[in-house]
RNA sequence: GGGCGCGUAGCUCAGCGGGAGAGCGCCCGCUUCACACGCGGGAGGUCGCUGGUUCGAUCCCAGCCGCGCCCACCA
């Protein structure tokens, strides 16, 4: 064993035996309980960042904690297709050739896409196999694989026979460049400089004009009407009467709604259902017609009259001008205001009505938010089940049709007769006319529609697999915030929906980590990070504490220092256990521990077991990293292997014997966190029967508890020593560990007794003075008070023995 | 516009009602036979600001100032 420890090789070497000796593998096993977390499926094109890497940390943390604890654990991998972002790649990819997939045609266009990822895609499980993530890859699933596709389908005719699902024309968040409809999640509002203009509207009596306010000039081609608050008293006289929208010479009611705003503007609005979200709503309860003059390509449509054909910027232009030239342009002011923009290419959003499919969210929801507010489904950190329950609770319906063609296509096919066929699988004529000449339908499904069923289709649903039955529910789900509407609340919608059942007991909401400069980690900025860099440079074990330590906060900058904190984390053990396994001799008695220093490590490790546990069960990794650093250095390398090490070189038995002992607790406890280290340092140790990643967890060892604390004596004296040079009295076992621990002979005294016996005389006085305060002993609980005694008396005895002259008894 | 989070040592962050903490960085001393990816010691904080509650507040409450995130149909 080398003085450094040198991750490369070890730990592939590792991830290799434990994949190979099949301890990632999990099977249905009636006599195990089972433990189950499914990975969020990375895009197939993806490559693993940052977040993925913490993430997947954190899941495998708990999954070997619980393999340890004897649990039967299925940590599910696999990829999605992710729609849109899949079929961008590839159309970039195209475009250096100068084709766009029109010219490929569909069939060729998604054979193409098979191809790509065939050759550039799935990469991503070989990352996470090198941070030593122990998923079962036999099980690797992709959601456009066979059976998964059956899910799919089975899911959305379910939903349709329940009548959930439903095509209709209704107003969609358009998005011109990716040409397809979008869900409301993938619609992302910026802040943009528009111009606010004030329109005169003749009202068509010729008594006056009523004046609207509008941002979008080129929409009032299509207003059906003007619509004021009902209360308003300034257009009062309106309601009823009709007014004459200028550019397009149209005659139009004068309608009140109360969702209309009197603060806002002039008071008075006009109604574009065509192409406004509001608009169209109240369009619809007025029964107002619909018209189009925007196209899908975001120009003015046919039906834009004279501005036919224009961008919306020309006819902008065009129309102020007109209006200008009528004297009905009251007023033109820039504004700023926020719009919704494509999430993954930047195009401004276009509400256009288009025939989509739909899903009706809110019987969906309810046993959603049931299970939430009963805690079947629990939010770490809390906080977020209230985000979640705001979210439901005001749900609306969800656009699922996507004009794309990477992804699943819906399976509805038309008729000539006018029939509608909603089926599993394609079905071979008409049922209403019997014509077999069917028409599929085109679109393709939103991504997360088949996301929301990979708990239940990974195990293997529509099927009554065994492994259904075994491994569902499973435990826990963990994701960035950023997913909890698009992908876990619509997990545990289709989980209960599909089986009545919760698809996970526990959602875990990890830290964002940001950049070193606070922005975003992202490739297009520069300032992404590579974990798989971080790891050839530190090793898996450093990367993995240093993302467990940054995942605590909600966003937390990357700090290479955390991870160089784990290097050393591991090379400390390494080397500790180079100490002990140097001096451990051959055939070993049981580990017999007396000496003080063993009851005391062995109750620091049950302790330090303990507060692993109670962290990892409220989720809290980084609290839990932080209690295994400080128990290897402070207390079992400071303290434990300094008092040992005369006793150890001499060649006692016992010594030796609860040295392997108290070491082999410590690997068991540091496994879950930094798995290669303790799993190599596990190989060396004698007569080892097991691998350490299948080792049972410590049960709780009591037995020394009350010698948590019987250090301190020593630990104080030995600072005093240090600092001053002078020697609290000791003697027995406390004076046998402080010679052991404080080495005189290498001491430096720099006659520092009058600032040791300064601190004591400040810290003598702050007790005397709450002591003294009777509203403090009146109302301070009683063991805040006995502290505080048991401070005083201590600081006191310390300066006796550091032999301070007595201070003058300072006042204020 | 609504909601949430954060502001603690030079940096990255814990702590969240009774002595201001960790790691890095910095200074001093140590080639101590596990480890210089080490050991020991030290310097360095009006705990964003202002009020309030309390015997006592970094911690609880209110307001304010900065930073960030999420949601959102005021044209």
């Amino acid at each position: 064993m080398e003085p450094l420890y040198k991750p490369e090789g070890v730990e592939e070497r590792w991830q290799r035996a434990w994949e190979e000796e099949g301890h990632y593998a999990a099977d249905p096993d009636p006599a195990r309980r089972p433990y189950v977390i499914a990975l969020p499926p990375p895009n197939v094109t993806g490559e693993l960042h940052m977040g993925h890497a913490l993430n997947g940390t954190l899941q495998d943390v708990l999954i070997r904690w619980h393999r340890m604890r004897g649990f039967n654990c299925l940590w599910q991998p696999g990829y999605d297709h992710a729609g849109i972002a899949t079929q961008n790649v590839v159309e970039k990819e195209l475009a250096k050739e100068g084709k766009t997939r029109h010219d490929l045609g569909r069939e060729a266009f998604e054979e193409r896409v098979w191809q790509w990822l065939e050759t550039y895609g799935r990469v991503i499980m070989h990352q996470f196999r090198r941070l030593g993530c122990s998923l079962d890859y036999r099980r690797e699933r992709f959601t456009m694989d066979e059976g998964y596709v059956r899910a799919v389908m089975r899911f959305f005719v379910h939903l349709y026979k329940r009548g959930l699902v439903y095509r209709d024309n209704r107003i969609v968040n358009w998005c011109p460049r990716c040409a397809s409809a979008l869900s409301d999640l993938e619609v992302e509002h910026l802040e943009v400089e528009d111009t606010v203009y004030t329109v005169r509207y003749p009202l068509a009596d010729g008594s006056g004009f009523v004046p609207v306010a509008t941002v979008r000039l080129p929409t009032m081609l299509g207003d059906v009407a003007v619509a004021v608050h009902p209360d308003d008293d300034r257009y009062r006289g309106l309601v009823g009467k009709e007014a004459i929208v200028p550019a397009a010479e149209r005659r139009v009611p004068i309608i009140a709604d109360a969702r209309v705003d009197r603060e806002f503007g002039t008071g008075a609005v006009k109604i574009t259902p065509g192409h406004d979200p509001l608009d169209f709503e109240i369009g619809r309860e007025h029964g107002l017609p619909e018209l189009t003059v925007i196209a899908l390509d975001g120009r003015m449509s046919g039906e834009a009259g004279e501005y036919a054909g224009l961008s919306q910027e020309e006819a902008q232009a065009r129309i102020a001008e007109a209006l200008a030239r009528q004297g009905l342009l009251e007023r033109a002011e820039p504004y700023r205001h926020a719009v919704g923009h494509c999430e993954r290419c930047g195009t401004r959003i276009e509400p256009l009505i288009t025939l989509q499919w739909w899903v009706e969210m809110e019987e969906l929801a309810r046993p959603a938010i049931e299970a939430v507010r009963q805690g079947r489904v629990r939010f770490w950190p809390a906080r977020f089940n209230r985000v979640y329950l705001d979210w439901m609770e005001s749900i609306r319906p969800w656009c699922i049709s996507r004009q794309l063609w990477w992804g699943h296509r819906i399976p509805v096919w038309y008729c000539a007769c006018g029939a509608e066929i909603v089926s599993e699988t394609e079905p071979d004529r008409c049922q209403a006319c019997g014509d077999p000449e069917l028409r599929r339908e085109e679109d393709v499904l939103d991504t997360w529609f088949s996301s929301a069923l990979w708990p239940l289709a990974t195990l293997g649903w529509p099927d009554e697999t065994e492994d259904l039955a075994y491994f569902y529910p499973g435990d826990v789900s963990s994701t960035a915030r950023e997913i909890i509407f698009l992908w876990e609340a619509r997990m545990i919608m289709a989980g209960l929906e599909i089986r009545g059942e919760v698809p996970f007991r526990h959602v875990i909401i990890h830290s964002t980590v940001l950049a070193p400069d606070g922005r975003r980690m992202s490739k297009s900025l520069g300032t992404g990070i590579d974990p798989l860099e971080l790891v050839e440079r530190y090793g898996a074990d450093a990367t993995r504490y240093g993302l467990l330590k940054m995942s605590s906060a909600q966003d937390v900058r990357f700090s290479e220092g955390a991870i160089e904190e784990g290097r050393r984390l591991a090379n400390k053990l390494w080397n500790v256990s180079r100490l002990i396994l140097a001096n451990a001799g051959e055939a070993l008695p049981q580990a017999r521990p007396q000496a003080l220093e063993e009851r005391w490590i062995l109750a620091r490790l049950d302790r330090a077991r303990a507060e692993v546990e109670e962290a990892l069960e409220s989720f809290e990794l980084a609290r839990a990293t932080s209690v295994l650093y400080h128990l290897t250095f402070d207390d079992f390398c400071d303290w434990y292997a300094e008092a040992i090490k005369p006793r150890l070189y001499a060649g006692d038995a016992d010594a030796r014997a609860t040295a392997l002992f108290a070491l082999e607790r410590l690997l068991l406890l540091l496994h879950p966190f930094l798995p290669h280290v303790s799993e190599e340092v596990w190989s060396h140790l004698p007569a080892r029967e097991r691998r350490l990643i299948v080792s049972p967890w410590p049960e709780p060892d009591d037995r020394f508890a009350a010698e948590g604390d019987a250090l301190e004596r020593v630990k104080e004296a030995a600072t005093i020593f240090r600092r001053s040079g002078v020697r609290v009295p000791l003697d027995g076992e406390e004076l046998r560990i402080f010679e052991a621990v404080v080495r005189p002979q290498r001491l430096r005294v720099d006659g520092k007794v009058e600032v040791e016996c300064e601190r004591l005389r400040k810290e003598i006085e702050r007790c005397q003075r709450l002591l003294a305060n009777e509203s403090f002993l009146r109302k301070a609980p009683p063991e805040v008070v006995a502290a505080e005694r048991a401070k005083l008396a201590r600081y006191q005895r310390e300066r006796e023995a550091l032999g301070c002259a007595d201070g003058p008894p300072t006042s204020g």
